[in-house]
RNA sequence: CGCGGGGUAGAGCAGCUGGUAGCUCGUCGGGCUCAUAACCCGGAGGUCGUUGGUUCAAAUCCUUCCCCCGCAA
């Protein structure tokens, strides 16, 4: 059928590979270039991905313009498929072609609706994570399920494997949800309201480390956000990210955020409750590297302190 | 010109009040050991990011450019 796709992120690379495989994607709607880093105006990967296939690409500041209508009317998809996009869709965009708008979200709903699924899935150390794609309606989230899907998580697994694997399973689910639309055999179900939880923004705020928690609810968030946008915490004064870390059961016989060893296998740290081996960080001004490495090069000795500012 | 850190052996760093380079690890060879990611001895490996300059002499001082990274957006 005819699609548009509308998505920005990484993320959404998966399932527009996948629509363009299967179906005629006569349209990509994402984000405008955002100054990436310090470097120059970087368009989305969506954007790259369309380019690559020749799929004319559109970039408006804003959906509420009334600016995308003619263009959609001009198109004349069958079906939009949205995956991240990152801006609320108006009604007209939403009632648009035969089938709607069929999204794919990053989660079990109606767990986990909002910005940051997959993210607060893993912080909340949750056994099994999964993808839901549905029919939008003018909720955040809330529309009618036509599939879902979930993989097992691995206590150890971080937000890029979860992210990588959400997004092929996504792409999956979405191309035999557009199938199963089409021969008319999906039966769309609602979400029940009344288990859902909201996955709110990660902010900058809440990727501090507190090593007054509990080791494994550290690890949890860590995982949760590499390799971006990373946890942090202060080290002698100087910002170090934690990239990766394993639960060291041990207890923790010193004062949180203490350095109670520096071996082959990286810092231990003290916690709250129980310790925290990590294996992985990056300093400020340096590379990501093994905590070994920082070890040999001095940044650290057993008896240093994490603490929560300079 | 947004702010700031950095480019020195395969890796992580020190040296930077100028005199051709050092530490931890890895690597190679040898030794010790029932054994070892342990220990001991020895070796290899670096145009000190690039350009020009100051100087008897620069990794160390000044200059050009390139690249990496943190913050902010």
């Amino acid at each position: 059928m005819k699609i548009v796709f509308m998505g920005t992120p990484d993320f959404a690379v998966p399932s527009l590979e996948a629509l363009t495989a299967r179906h005629e994607v006569v349209g990509v709607v994402t984000a405008p270039d955002k100054p990436r880093n310090r470097m120059q105006f970087t368009p989305t990967p969506a954007a790259v991905a369309a380019a690559a296939h020749g799929i004319p690409v559109y970039k408006p500041e804003t959906l509420k313009n009334g600016a995308i209508e003619p263009i959609l009317d001009e198109l004349s998809p069958d079906a939009i498929v949205v995956v991240a996009y990152g801006k609320i869709l108006p009604r007209y965009v939403l009632n648009c072609g035969k089938y709607g708008c069929v999204n794919v979200h990053g989660s079990l709903l109606p767990e986990y609706r909002g910005a940051a699924p997959m993210q607060r899935a893993i912080m909340d150390g949750v056994p099994e994570i999964g993808v839901t794609v549905m029919q939008m309606d003018e909720g955040l989230d809330t529309g009618d399920m036509l599939l879902r899907g979930s993989l097992p998580l691995d206590p150890d697994a971080d937000f890029e494997w979860v992210h990588d694997n959400l997004a092929k399973l996504g792409a999956d689910l979405l191309i035999r949800a557009l199938d199963g639309l089409e021969a008319g055999t999906l039966i769309p179900q609602k979400q029940d309201d009344s288990r859902s939880t909201y996955a709110a923004k990660i902010t900058k705020e809440e990727c501090l480390l507190d090593f007054a928690q509990p080791a494994k609810k550290l690890h949890d968030k860590i995982r949760a956000l590499s390799p971006f946008p990373l946890a942090y915490a202060y080290l002698n004064g100087k910002l170090i990210k934690i990239i990766r870390t394993k639960t060291a059961g041990l207890p923790s016989p010193a004062e949180p955020g203490t350095v109670i060893g520096c071996a082959s296998d990286g810092v231990t740290v003290a916690c709250g409750e129980g310790a925290l081996l990590i294996t992985d960080l990056l300093p400020e001004g340096k590379r990501r590297m093994p905590a070994a490495d920082f070890i040999r090069g001095r940044g650290v000795a057993v008896g240093d302190k994490f603490t929560p500012a300079p």
